[in-house]
RNA sequence: CGGGCUAUGGCGCAGCUUGGUAGCGCGCCUGACUGGGGGUCAGGAGGCCGUGGGUUCAAAUCCCGCUAGCCCGACCA
């Protein structure tokens, strides 16, 4: 197919789009690709729609060839079946939701679970249709609090959703894989670098979770890695944990007056005066800090829970959310934040400032066995033997030498600190890099959530009902155009790869004469002919220098100049990424680019 | 939801402090020149200055309310 820019709809821009912030959003902008119709929400013009078409088509293939089936659901869906799941309250804000003329309630999918779920409960009744693997390419709606950087977080995207259906884990195992490897091959041919890294199942009840990092300044995800290639998202990171320590010969404990000392910084600077030692200064990491949150259930009820973390370390709430309701057995998603005035005036026993475990186990206050009641959870540093200055429970007073498991106990550890820059890898890969990444793609086990909730049960070899299990795979196609955009770009333009681009050649035609327009266009025509995708600007009256300009911001890998040297019977060719140029026959230049 | 900023032709902006009937660049139209890096000249079209109210002889400009958008943060299967 032949573009010729005298006709196409296109409108290239010499100035960045005031609302754009990321490379990606202002040249797919200036260059024609998309249009901003609300916020967080594009249209796509005709060169914007090619590229999507060449990802949605690489998609496509690959999940055709693990088995995977083509549907496509609506968009518009009414509300029974979320409200079946619970979704349709617990998505909150985020879902946009309207109403039909009889007044009946509907939404805009957010994501399609419950339709795909309620499609093999349809047709479906045994064993022996499954496994099953379903995907479609469709338009997903969220009311993002906050859309940015363009197709990077909108409220209407395109997404790739697939799942899998099947009896039995070991066949839920093999789905995952064969998506796993869909995945990988996907993302190398887009030619994006991604990292598939641990993700935290979190309460979903998902064994086994990962998302494809695409790793960028822009990106919105933290994740760590190690050089020895782990890689998992912040909230999944397991902590190494110290072997403990013989405290056999410890000395003991013993409580100081440290007034004013109700930081960890005033702390360590008492402790230094008071007890100097010989290895060295007191740091931050001596001291145990015991910090209150309250965790908020799906019944909305606040449980308050102290975390005791080295004094050098912080709580991340996000992390600490991830895993806190299995320490405290609730069921279902549940918040952590930071404990408010009310929360500690139900807890006297808490002095702000000098909390701690309790001075000897006789005396411990911080546990559910202990005075307080207080559910007391550490970090898993806080091994047996380790040795701490910590709060005494009493304003102005601090116990120093504290034991764990001699002097103090807990009722578990908790994975809840800010993981850092340098903390070992758990697998001993080496020490973590914290890195920024878009989420491209997560694949999880949902196992037998929405199966059971919606109660889609085949029989299986006994003639028994039984639920089956799932998997729930996504890609974020259209987040994929801007990711290219923003990994394949310099500063004159964008520079797609070859696979993804809007058109195969480019082709300019600069200088006046009738001659060189005929032979630009039997050029365009001979490059069509052997199945190439041309874009052809053949616009009269424009000078060279903005086609040049035009052909390096809209991108095409390859861009052909039929100009002065067709007089010497030659063309320039260009490559739109290195730069480079050369002068190629104009009776070869077909042959040799199609090679 | 908290904080900051903005709203003036299609796009990017100035004008507002000190009220007097709207201007620049890009783009668009016509013509001439030019013709390998967003070229030059001449002529043109296009604006209820976000919205509602107030002050004033007079409001883009001053005052009050509202709305929308952008950025940072919170949030984001």
């Amino acid at each position: 197919m032949v573009l010729k820019l005298s006709t196409l709809f296109l409108r290239t821009l010499r100035e960045d789009p005031v609302e754009a912030e990321v490379d990606s959003h202002k040249l797919l902008v200036r260059a024609g690709y998309i249009r901003r119709a609300a916020p967080g929400i594009y249209t796509w013009l005709p060169l914007g729609l090619k590229v999507l078409a060449r990802v949605e088509a690489i998609v496509r293939e690959e999940m055709n060839a693990i088995g995977a089936q083509e549907v496509h659901f609506p968009a518009l869906l009414p509300r029974e079946p979320y409200e079946q799941t619970g979704r349709w309250t617990e998505y909150g804000e985020g879902l946009f939701r309207l109403k039909d003329r009889k007044g009946a309630d509907y939404l805009l999918a957010p994501t399609h679970e419950e339709m795909f779920t309620l499609l093999v409960k349809d047709l479906y009744s045994s064993y022996k249709d499954l496994p099953a693997y379903l995907y479609q390419i469709q338009n997903k709606y969220r009311d993002e609090a906050r859309p940015r950087a363009g197709l990077l977080r909108g409220r209407e995207f395109i997404m790739k959703d697939s799942y899998s259906f099947n009896i039995d884990d070991e066949g839920l195992d093999e789905a995952y894989v064969a998506h796993r490897g869909a995945y990988v091959r996907i993302f190398e041919r887009l030619g994006l670098e991604v990292v598939p890294v641990f993700a935290q199942a979190g309460a979903m009840g998902g064994s086994k979770s990962e998302e494809f990092l695409h790793p960028t300044a822009v990106g919105e995800d933290t994740f760590v890695r190690s050089p020895g290639g782990y890689a998992a998202n912040v909230e999944a990171v397991t902590t190494v944990v110290p072997d403990a320590i013989d405290f056999s010969d410890a000395a003991a404990f013993e409580v100081l007056d440290t007034p004013d000392t109700p930081t960890i910084e005033t702390l360590v600077e008492a402790a230094n005066q008071l007890r100097p030692r010989a290895e060295g200064q007191w740091t931050a990491a001596d001291t145990l800090k015991n910090v209150v949150v309250a965790v908020i259930d799906p019944e909305g009820n606040r449980h308050v829970v102290v975390i005791g973390i080295p004094g050098d370390r912080q709580v991340d709430l996000k992390r600490a959310e991830a895993t806190i309701g299995l320490a405290l057995e609730i069921n279902g998603e549940v918040a952590v934040e930071a404990a408010n005035a009310e929360d500690l005036a139900k807890h006297p026993e808490l002095i702000a400032g000098y909390i701690g475990p309790g001075n000897g186990l006789d005396q411990q206050v911080l546990g559910t066995e202990a005075s307080s009641g207080i559910i007391y959870l550490v970090d898993p540093r806080i091994v047996s033997g380790t040795s701490w200055i910590t709060g005494a429970n009493e304003k102005g007073k601090h116990v120093f030498g504290l034991v764990a498991e001699r002097d103090f106990s807990f009722d578990g550890t908790i994975e809840s600190v800010k993981v850092r820059e340098g903390d070992p890898a758990p697998d001993g890969s080496g020490p973590l890099r914290t890195e920024r990444g878009i989420e491209m793609g997560h694949i999880f086990q949902l196992g037998r959530k929405y199966a059971a909730s919606l109660d889609l049960k085949v029989l299986d070899k006994n003639g028994k009902l039984s639920v089956v299990t799932m998997g729930s795979y996504g890609i974020g196609v259209t987040r994929a155009v801007a990711a290219l955009a923003e990994a394949y770009h310099d500063d004159n333009g964008l520079a797609w790869p070859k696979q993804v681009a809007p058109a195969d050649i480019h082709i300019v035609v600069t200088g006046k004469g009738e001659e060189l327009l005929v032979a630009a266009d039997n050029l365009a025509k001979e490059f069509e002919a052997k199945g190439m995708e041309v874009i052809f600007d053949d616009r009269p009256k424009v000078s060279a220098g903005v086609k040049f300009s035009d052909a390096e911001l809209i991108g095409v890998p390859t861009i052909v100049v039929v100009g002065r040297g067709l007089a010497d019977g030659v063309v320039e060719v260009k490559d739109r990424a290195t730069g480079e140029r050369r002068d190629v026959a104009v009776t070869d230049v077909v042959e040799e680019l199609t090679a």
